[in-house]
DNA sequence: CATGAATGAGAGTTCATTCAT
DNA sequence: GATGAATGAACTCTCATTCAT
C-alpha cells in the first residue's frame, strides 16, 4: 500500500500507466526545439495554473510566460484541459518518490496505513497549488471529473482489498462495506489535506497525521501493537 | 448537535446569521414590484446554477428566465457573486427542517452523531446540484472559500466541544486534538456526500449512514449501547 | 410570366414570399432603436457585399460601416451568412417592380417572353454587384445553394408550363422535356446577365436582349407575327 | 470546331497556350527530388480543390496530402492560386481527347456542333468537382475571372466565326450578332453542365445533351438534314 | 423600476508565410 | 531542397456592464 493509495480518492495524479503521454492531441514534435517548446509551454502552464487556477488560466498567459507567440501554444495542444493534464502527468510522476514505492518489512497493517498517509500528505503538500487547480477543474469539467474517479477506483480498490483482508482475519467486523469504508477514509484524508495545504487551515504536519492515522486505524479497530 | 453540525466543513449555507440580507450590494427593493422583481431573480439564479454550475452561469440566463430583461439584473444585485450568496442564504433556511433542531431525550452521543450524520445526508441530498455549484464556486472565488470557512468553524467548534467533552468524561483518549478530529470527521461526511449525491458515485442510502456512523463511533471509541 | 421568370434560375432574389423577414436567427428588435441598428447592420452589409463580395466581407467592417461596436452585430444576426440573406430579401423586394406583375393584353407568348427577358435583364443590371455576391456565396455556401434551386424552381416550373401549353398547341414539338429546355433557356439569360453586368463584357443592351429573343423565339420555334 | 468550343465561356481549363507552365511563381525545380515534390504538390493540391473547394482549401491540406512538409509548398509555389493555375492547365491537358481534335468527315455544322456539345458535357462530367473549384476561384478572384474571359475568348470567336460562316450562306439571318449569340449558346451549355454534373440537377444525359442540340440548332435555324 | 439594446475589452483560433536547421 | 516549428496579424464571438428611454 503506498501513499498514494491512502488518498488517491481526490488524486487525478495517480494512477496506472504513469510518465505516458496522453494519446490524444497534436502530434509530438520532431525536431529539438519543437521538443523544447512543448516542455516550456508546459512548465509555463503548471505556474500559470498554480497562481491563477484552471479556470482563470488564459492560453496567452501560458504562451508569454513560455516565451512562445500565442499561435505556438496550438502547435502543440488543443485546448486547456490537454495541457492541464499534460501537467498533471507531469506532477504524478513527481509525487511517485522511489521510496514510496519500495516498502515492506512490517507486518503490521498499521504501520503501511501510517505510511501511506504520512507520503499521501508530503505529496500533496510539495504540489499543493497545483492540487488545488486539480481539484478546481474536476469541478468544472465533466470529462477531467470521470478521469479522476476511473484513476482513483483503482487504489480505493486496493484499500478495500486491505480491509476486506482484515475482515477475513476477523481483525475488522464484517458488517462493514469494504469498499465504502475504504471510500470514506481516502476521502477524509484528500480532504483534508486540501483544507491544510491548499485552503490554509492552521494545523501542524504531525498533529494532522496522527489525527488521521488515529481515525484509520480505530475505524478499522486495529490493534495497539503489543 | 444538528445535522448541519456533522458535515458542516464544505458547507456555507450553514452558520450564524442565517437569514440576513448579504450587507453589501444594492438597497432593498421597496415596491412590490421591486420586492417581486428580485424573488424572481433568485429563484431564477438557483435554477441556472443547479443546471450549469457557478462559473458557466451568466447573468443573461438569470435574467431570461426570471422573465426580465437583463439590464435589470443590476437593479438588484451588483454582480454574480451577490446574487449567488443570496441563493445559498435561501437554500440555508431550507436546509435546516425543524425537527433537526429540536432535539433531545438520549443520552446516548452516537444518537446525536446518528441522527446529525442522517439529516446532514438527507439535506445534502435535496440540494444536490446546488451544493455542487456551492463546491465549484468556493474553488473559484477566494472570497467564498474563506466565508465558508469561517461559517463551518461555529459547527467544527461544536463538534469538537462534543469530542473534548467525551475526553474529560474519558469516554475518548485525550491524546487527540478535539478540533482537528471533528474536522477530518466532518470532512469525510461532506465530502462523501459529495461523491454519492453530485458525482453519482453508486452507494445506497442506508450503507453510507452506516458506514460513516460506524466511523465516527468508532474513532471515537464510543462503546456499544449495553 | 414575369422578367424573374425568364432568368431565375440563378437568383435567389426571386420567389414567393417576397418581403417576409426570414424566421430564423436572433428576436425581432423591439425598440425603435433596435429597428434603426438593424436597419443599419443591413444596409452597411449590402455596401459591404457589394464591394468585397461575400467571402472577404468582414463582420467588423459591417459593424463599423453601420456605426456601431462590433459587438452589437450579434445582437441581431448569428452570422454572415444570415445577414446576407438578409440583404438578399431586400434586394428581391426591390427586385420586383410593380410593372412586372401586372401583365396581359398581348396574346403572343413571344411579348412575354421579351418583356420577361427585359425586364430580368434590367433588375440585373440595377443588382448587379449584389448579384455578384449572390453567385459567389452560392458557389460557397451549400446551403445557399439549396436555397437558390428550390426558389428559383417555381420559376422554372412556370416556364416549363408556357412550353407544355405551346407543345399541347401544337407551337413547339413535343420531342423536347419541357423543364430541361426552361431550364437551359433561363440559365443562359441570367449568365448572360452576370458576364455582361457583373464581369464587363462589353455587349449592348439591347444587341443583348434581341439576341436573347432570338434565341428563345427560335427555340420554341414561335412563328414571327404575321 | 471541338468540345471545348461549344462551352467555353466558363472555362479557364481550355485555350491556347495548354500545356504551358505559368510565367511567374519559383522557378521550374531541376533535381530529380525537386520534379517529384512539385508533382506531388500539384496532385495533392487537385484532390484538396476538388473536396474543398478553392476558398476552403489550405496549403497545409495540401502540403500534407502530397506527403511533405507545409514550408516546401514554398519552394515550388508563391500561392495558393498559382498552384491552382497549374491544377487548372494539368485538367485542361486531360479535357483534350484526341478524337475531339481530330475531326473532319461530316459537312453538316449540325454534326460538328452536336459532337462538340457531347464532348463538351463528356468532359464537364469527368471533371465535375474541379469544374465547381473552378466556378468558384473565378468568382473570388478577379484575375481568374479575367484569365477565365481571356481564354474563353478564342473559342467563342470560332464559334462566332461559325456562326458569321452560316450567315455568309444565308442559313442564319444576319441581324444577329454572331459574337453574342456564340457566347449565349456556350453559356447556355457550360451552365447547364455545372447545374447537372455539379450541383446535382436531375437530368438524364441524352435528354440534356439533346435539349442543348434543339435550342442551337434552332437558334441558328439549322434546317434539318433532308 | 424595467427595458433591451449598445458597448468594447478580451479570449480563443486559424493559417499563410518565414526561416533556422 | 526539405523540414517542421514559430510567428503574429486578423477575425470571430462572448458577455458583463452601462444607459437612454
Amino acid at each position: 500500500m503506498t501513499a498514494r493509495e491512502a488518498g488517491a480518492v481526490a488524486d487525478t495524479a495517480t494512477g496506472p500507466g504513469a510518465g505516458a503521454k496522453p494519446a490524444g492531441g497534436r502530434p509530438a514534435p520532431k525536431s529539438a526545439r519543437g521538443i523544447r517548446t512543448r516542455a516550456a509551454l508546459v512548465a509555463a502552464a503548471r505556474q500559470v495554473f498554480e497562481s491563477d487556477g484552471f479556470v482563470d488560466a488564459r492560453i496567452s498567459d501560458i504562451a508569454r510566460t513560455a516565451g512562445v507567440a500565442s499561435g505556438s501554444f496550438y502547435t502543440h495542444f488543443d485546448s486547456k484541459e490537454e495541457i492541464f493534464s499534460e501537467v498533471v502527468a507531469q506532477v504524478r510522476d513527481e509525487m511517485l518518490h522511489p521510496h514510496v514505492r519500495a516498502r515492506g518489512g512490517s507486518a503490521d497493517p498499521r504501520d503501511w496505513i501510517a505510511a501511506a498517509n504520512r507520503e499521501y500528505l508530503r505529496a500533496y503538500r510539495r504540489n499543493a497549488r497545483l492540487m488545488a487547480a486539480l481539484e478546481q477543474v474536476s469541478r468544472v469539467d465533466q470529462q477531467f471529473a470521470a478521469l479522476r474517479a476511473e484513476r482513483a477506483s483503482a487504489f480505493i480498490d486496493r484499500n478495500a482489498a486491505l480491509i476486506r483482508d482484515l475482515q477475513q482475519r476477523d481483525l475488522v467486523t464484517s458488517r462493514l462495506d469494504a469498499r465504502v469504508t475504504a471510500l470514506a477514509l481516502s476521502s477524509m484524508v484528500s480532504r483534508m489535506a486540501s483544507l491544510v495545504f491548499v485552503e490554509g487551515e492552521q494545523i501542524g504536519f504531525d498533529t494532522l497525521l496522527e489525527t488521521l492515522n488515529w481515525i484509520w486505524f480505530n475505524a478499522l479497530q486495529l490493534p495497539e501493537p503489543s
